[in-house]
DNA sequence: ATCATTTCATAAACTACTTCATTTTAATTG
DNA sequence: CAATTAAAATGAAGTAGTTTATGAAATGAT
């Protein structure tokens, strides 16, 4: 198992020991998936919060029309989970699914208080990383009310420019909120242009 | 200073000792403003999360147009801050601005590091409730892709009946991310279907 | 390579929502 | 309570984004 990159990861917020990170090793795991499978899907209980050592997953909800709404893409060093249903451990709203053959390290709700217990700095490390999410997911409200479609994928385009290389164009519309003609639209205006 | 909802509230999420209690009473502070004034300046950092004691407040953004854009209201045992800017200590996009007569307590930023330090509990608070703030706000994400602005109101009303009777229509309206003639029509619409 | 399937592009008709302009109603203030 | 201001309602015209349909191009399976 390839833990190095979530203890590099953590090591950015909090200090591990040794014997910290021997026990984060004995205790979580990885889990490997192929593209299309899906690490989560609606109706079940998210058991587990989970760091993407490799791979690429979307977070969507399927609505009564049956259409798709990618509320999260994750990449490595991301992390996806429905937090709701993860911290009630609640049925789910949401599906993930894995764009790439994917691997993942898991932190199992059920062994969430005996990681805490054993060692404390996560609590303060995952209440940053959960801190960071709220802050990035208020500033996407505020660009979702604030602007239009085009101005929202160019932002897009400069956040997250190794996404767009790597997921169809029709996801990344179903990202930005709009349909996959709107923004194959909004790219000819924007290749016009130049 | 009246803390006790505030204690009231922590405890829901961990329990805390008379010692602990006492020191948060004297360490953080509250502060009274008056209907129309700013806990916070776009511009400014964020320099405290607050706790709404008494009142009701409104998180916006103002846009290159001047549109006044709400990203979060506040009422009683809500939380409020600009938590990007709050963590990072950088200037905010946000202001945060008092529709009733408020009264907060405040955790200074400055004060964070020997508050974890004094009441290490409060580490897990922070992160208990940053996650469920997290969730409610992918939950809005999600809505505003999939509803449109009939169900969003709806929803709207239902969650938060109280609010609705305290702000004006023009502000539920830009929280729902729509014109107040547009959020007018449609409870002109919904009138005539009862 | 070849066939099938997925993805992307383009365009016309349509809809949800906005903008602007005006009137009515309600809330504040002197 | 009259006067002023702020908020809500209404309607007509405009726009951003959707829907539906069709063809071309890229990708994947055999």
């Amino acid at each position: 198992m390839n833990i190095t990159p979530l203890i590099t990861y953590i090591q950015n917020f909090v200090e591990l020991t040794e014997e910290e990170i021997a026990y984060l090793k004995d205790n979580l795991r990885s889990r490997k998936y192929l593209k299309g499978q899906f690490v989560l899907q609606q109706g079940d209980v998210c058991t587990s919060s989970s760091f993407i050592i490799k791979g690429c997953t979307k977070m969507f909800y399927v609505d009564d029309d049956g259409q798709e709404h990618i509320i999260m893409l994750g990449i490595e060093d991301w992390w996806v989970s429905d937090i709701g249903s993860f911290i009630n451990q609640t049925p789910s709203d949401f599906n993930i699914q894995c764009l790439e053959d994917t691997e993942l390290i898991q932190f199992p709700f059920s062994k969430m208080e005996d990681i805490y217990a054993k060692v404390p700095k996560l609590e303060r490390f995952f209440r940053k990383i959960v801190e960071r999410g709220l802050a990035a997911t208020q500033r996407r409200i505020l660009r979702n009310f604030s602007l239009n479609a085009k101005e929202r994928y160019l932002i897009f385009r400069e956040s997250y420019p190794s996404i767009e290389q790597r997921i169809p164009q029709y996801m990344i519309a179903s990202y930005l909120g709009i349909t996959k003609e709107f923004l194959s639209k909004i790219k000819g205006q924007l290749a016009q242009e130049n």
